[in-house]
Parts: C-alpha cells; sequence; structure tokens
DNA sequence: TATGAATGAGTCTTCATTCAT
DNA sequence: AATGAATGAAGACTCATTCAT
C-alpha cells in the first residue's frame, strides 16, 4: 500500500539484483554480504532486516535466477505431436543458450550443490509432463502414454546436453544436439503412442 | 634404503587420503587446509611441504578420481552389438554409481568449472568411439555407422544421468535410467547399421 | 550528533597510536597487525574496516612522520644571515633530533626505499631555497647567490648527519655536528654572497 | 688442508653468495633461509650447520657486501693534499656510484637497521683517519691537523649525497656533488692546516 | 657432514553477523 | 526501517628451526 511498503520492496528487490549481478560474474561461492550491498548502495545493517542469513537471499535468488531459465509452456495450434514436443525441446534450450554460458555453468554448479536445490528439476519434468498430458487432452496421444517416464527420459538428454556444453562449449553445439536428437529418436520413443488422425 | 622416501610418501598419501575422506563429508569447498591436518594428524606446515597451494592437492585429487571414473573398453566376447554396448553403458554409469555421490557430485562441479576440463568428456567420447570401431572391425556393425555423432549421443545420455542423479538422487536411479535409455532407444537408434549375421 | 563519527575517528586514531608507539620499540618491519590490534584494545576485524591493507597504515604514519618532521621556517628578526641560516639548521635537526632515534631510522629506512618517497627531500630543499631568496628580498644576500646549489649543498649536510646518527648514534652528536659544520663552513661558504650593511 | 676442509669453505661460501645475490634482488627483510638454500642447491639443514640462526649469515654478509664498498686507500704521488683528498673522495663515491643504486639503497636500509651495523662507518671514518694521518706523515698537513673532527665532516658529507642519491637519484648526481663540495668548501677548510712547500 | 621432512607459532586477510544509534 | 562500526572465528600461507637418517 503505503510508500513505506514500496520502499522496503524496492529496497529488496535492489539486494536481490545486485546478489544477481554478482553471481555471474564470480560465482555463487564467492559472492559475499559486503559485495552485495555495495553494489546495491544499502547499508550493510539493512540486509539483515530482509534476510535472516546470507543463505535465505541466496535461496531467494535461485528461485529468481532460474525463473530465468524457464520455458513457457505454449501449446502451439501445431498438429503433429512430434513437431509440438520439439519445438518444446529446441525453445528450452535456446532459453539456456541464449544466457551466457557462465550463468549456465553457475547453474551446474549449484544446482549440483545439493539436493536442496532439486527444484528446478522437478519443475522441469513436471512441466514436461504437463506437455505430454494436455496433447493427450487433444487426443494427440494415447491415455497409456508414460507421462512421466518420457518427461525423465528428455529431460536427461535435456540436461545432457547442458552439461556437456559446459564441459566442451567448442564441441558441443547444444541446439544442434537436440535436433539431432529429436530427429534420431522423436518418432521412435513416440511411435507406440501415438494417434493417427 | 628409502626409510624416508618411504614416510614421505606415505605423508603425502595420509594428505590425500584424509582430503578424498573430508570431501565426501563436506564437499569440495568446505573444506580447510586445517581439517585436512587435523584429520591426517600431521603439522600444517608439512601440507605446504607437499603441495604449493590448497588448490594443488584439489587438483591432485581430481585427477585420483578421474582415474578411478574411467571404464575399462573391454569387448566382450557377445554376440550382440546392442548388448555388448548396453553393458558398457551399464557399466560405465556403474563405476559412477559406486562411488559416493558426494564423489560425483564434486566431479560435475570440477569439471564445468571451465573448459580446461574437458578432458574426461573428450577421452569418454573417444572411448566410446573405440568401442563402435571395434564393432565395425568385427563386422558386426557397418562401416558407414556415424561413429563420432553416435558416441557424443550416448554420452551426452550418460552425462545427462549423471548430472540428473546429483541434483535429485531420490528421483532418479542411474542404472535404471541407463537401462531404459537402452531398451527403449538402443535398439532403434542402432537399427539402420546393425549386419545381420 | 555525531556520535558514532567521534568513535569511528578514535578508532581511527587509536590504530593509529598503537602503531605508531610499536614502531618506536619493535620497528618496521616486525610489528604484526596483531600486535596493534592487540595494544589498542579493538577487534583485528576492526582494523581492517580502517585501512585495506596493514601497508595502508604504514602509509599512513610515515605521512604523519613527515609532517612531524618539516621545520617551520620562522625568519627570525635577527641581522646576520649567517645566524639566522644557523638556527635554521639547527632547528630543524633539533625537530629530528626530539624525535627517538627509532623514528628516525624508520624515515631513513622508508624514504631511501624508493624514488617515490623523494617528496620530503624536494620539500626541504625548496623550504631551504625559500629561506635563502627571504634573505635575499631582506638584501641580507647578493641576488647572484646560487639558491638551488646552497640549499642541495647544505641539506644533503643535514641529511648526511642524520643518516650518520642513525647509523652510531655513540659516535654523532647530530646538533654538535651541524654547529660545528656552520662555525667551520657557513661563512666561507657565504662569504661571496653577503651584503655588508 | 684436506679436501674435506675445502669443501666445507665452499659451501659456507655457497651460502653467503647465494644470500649475496638475494639481497641486490630483495631486500635484506625478504630473503628466507629458504630461497638461500634453494638459489645455492645445498640442503637446508646444511645451512644450519654452517650458521646458528639466520641472522649469523646477514652479519656475515654484511661483511663480505660491504667490503665491496670500500674504497683502496692509494696514496698517489700527487703533490697537492687537497688534490689528493680530492681524489680519494671521488674514488670513494665512484665505488658506490658504480655499484647499482639498488645496492647502495639496500646498503643504506640495512645500515641504518640499527647500532650493530656501524662498522662501514667506523671503517670509512678511520680510512680516512689514516689518509689524512699519512698526509701529515709527508709533511703536508700540519701535526695539529683535527684528523676525527674532519673525518666526520667529510664521512658525513659522503653519506649524505649517498642517502641523498638514493631518495632521489634524478635530483641528485653523487659525483658531480662532490666535485662540487671539494671545489667550494675543500681550501677553506684545510688552508689552517696546509704546510706550503 | 649432508640431507630434507616435519614442525607449529605466527602472519595477513576475509566475512557473516550483531547492535547501538 | 536504515545505518555502518565492531566483532572474532576461521582461512590460507610463511618460515626459522629441529632432528632422524
Amino acid at each position: 500500500m503505503g510508500k513505506r511498503e514500496d520502499n522496503a520492496i524496492a529496497t529488496r528487490q535492489s539486494l536481490i539484483e545486485a546478489a544477481d549481478h554478482l553471481i555471474v560474474q564470480k560465482g555463487y561461492e564467492n559472492i559475499s554480504v559486503d559485495d552485495i550491498v555495495k553494489t546495491s548502495g544499502i547499508a550493510k545493517g539493512t540486509f539483515y532486516n530482509y534476510f535472516e542469513r546470507k543463505e535465505d537471499l541466496i535461496f531467494e535468488l535461485s528461485k529468481e535466477h532460474f525463473a530465468k531459465l524457464n520455458t513457457q509452456t505454449i501449446l502451439s495450434e501445431q498438429d503433429d505431436p512430434i513437431i509440438i514436443i520439439k519445438k518444446y525441446l529446441i525453445d528450452f534450450m535456446s532459453v539456456i543458450f541464449n544466457s551466457k554460458i557462465e550463468l549456465a555453468r553457475q547453474w551446474v554448479r549449484y544446482i549440483s550443490f545439493s539436493e536442496t536445490n532439486s527444484n528446478k528439476w522437478q519443475f522441469d519434468v513436471q512441466s514436461f509432463e504437463q506437455l505430454l498430458m494436455k496433447l493427450i487432452d487433444a487426443d494427440k496421444l494415447k491415455v497409456n502414454t508414460p507421462v512421466h517416464q518420457l518427461a525423465q527420459l528428455f529431460l536427461t538428454e535435456m540436461y545432457g546436453v547442458i552439461f556437456t556444453w559446459c564441459i566442451s562449449p567448442k564441441t558441443v553445439d547444444p541446439i544442434a544436439t537436440v535436433k539431432r536428437f529429436c530427429d534420431l529418436q522423436l518418432s521412435a520413443l513416440l511411435q507406440p503412442y501415438l494417434i493417427n488422425a
């Protein structure tokens, strides 16, 4: 409501943005509260009015941060489910590819840090499951499609591409790899579950 | 005659083992030289007789770990190339699975840190290429098999499995995932290149 | 209203004073941040709120010391330029002599460390040049007096005295040496440029 | 006698030379026993067979080191004592000037470190006293010449020149300064003690 | 005598967190 | 709610010295 609340929200946002900015430059492990408050121009004490511990901001951040990497599930009006899925996967990879590789690396490092960071993975699997379920609802896939299994399988491939890209950006082209994956395997994998119009 | 030399080697080994032990418990970033020397019962100064900086030990460790994670390419006397490949991939994953998950996590974090660590990936791809070439030589695959492409594809999947396992060990079962991958996709992918006896 | 600011200034001053005190006792190279904070009763971390590195405090100190060592050029109402100059040189030396010898030593070591510390020397030469020029203006020295040359000559002698005093305080008496220098050489050196009333 | 003794002397010398070499590069305070033994290729333990403590070598070194800066008192067959003295002083300064300025700086820093290092100064004063006494013996100076006083006075000037050269090598030309000093003051100072042939 | 591994006190520096203003 | 000075534990690294071989 009031101006005060707005200011408070703005302050909080400043801190998050500063941290976000710093993470890309220095990596998760190497940002200090000092860095954050200096970058945001906010007093150190103020930081602790908003976050009980540094970790809290990091957690907050991961939500903000990886939201950027989330694909919008837009079910195109396309007919062919294979093309729909291919588009989805390419979009998914594009979002990551278009971010800087450093961001992707930080993400890999962060996400593999501990089980508490598995949200993104869970979320991605669920999103893909939803896509498949929409396709089922739209009578484009059979009701017995093993939604969860396929989602895991596809996402595993996606994560593998991201990972190997981080490892060897010169020899791995993420988008091309996804395209190849789709062309080589998609129809084979989905064949049993397709409903032919 | 090498009592002193033996002791020296033992000391060095103690340090490495202590570090190795601690990494599994606390993770890469959270082990201190103090921890290491206390665990190994060696004086702090001694540490620096063996490693110029803490990083050097970490590097040393990574090398050991990488070595551990290398699969022996043993071409079994099996007939069916699909079974041979499946066995190879399962062996590959078993080596990693049998190491502690913390070790795998450290490896993921380390390997994704920068391009300079891409050797393992290159090595793994090459190893798999060699397997495929052996199969070609043994007249089990056609000579036009796209060796490099397939190797990248399979290894990407493997790396994806490792990665997602690190992220979400409770929902991902690496060995089962590899088996499922093989069952669902191997024959489809290799079909065009199989030579039927 | 500046209670906090006042405290901060006091803290900073405590640190400087503690360091100053320690330097006299132990010498430049032998004081540690630990010593300083223990002496001043301030927490170690606080030190680094005020000085980015130990060196910075040392530099700060040098500035203070240099300031202390600067002689006030007060042109006395004396008639005889020789007496005026003698007084000036004795004053100059007294300032240094009255500081502890350790301080002088630190100064010698600091100032000779590199060219970047040559300000004090330049400043001293200029100050003496100004004295001579005032004497010219007051019609006590001829206008063709080689101001710069004489200034360098005299100051070289002064610096030599300080240096040898630091080396051998038992055999060198700085004030007496300056007096002797004046008595033996001043009239001879200035003779050509004196204006007799 | 034996080979053993020779070796021992050689080892000792190696250590001194290595330290000597390092001092010019890194300064008195910054050389470590480690540096010394690495440079000389001798084992660390061996160092302590020759010197009880690091300081002992430093002391040893100062003797060797500054011996280099000692002028050979060669009484030329010149007639005029003023010219003889001038030549001596210029030689004195040349030795220092011809060494690198860094060496001179180290020397200034070292020599001013504490009273224990006053040998060089004492030695220089005595050498000059000897010169003056030779001139008295040769009937070129009167027997009532204040040998010690003049020696101190001249050497103070010399040390002043060295010191200011270290401080401001760009504005101070040691040799020229000595020449100027001699030309301006030598005859005036010696006048009372000259014996005219 | 020569060796070099072992030692541990000591050094600088960082940083998350607290708290009086 | 905002501030920023104060804190002290913890970290990496150095180095003169000892001592068993």
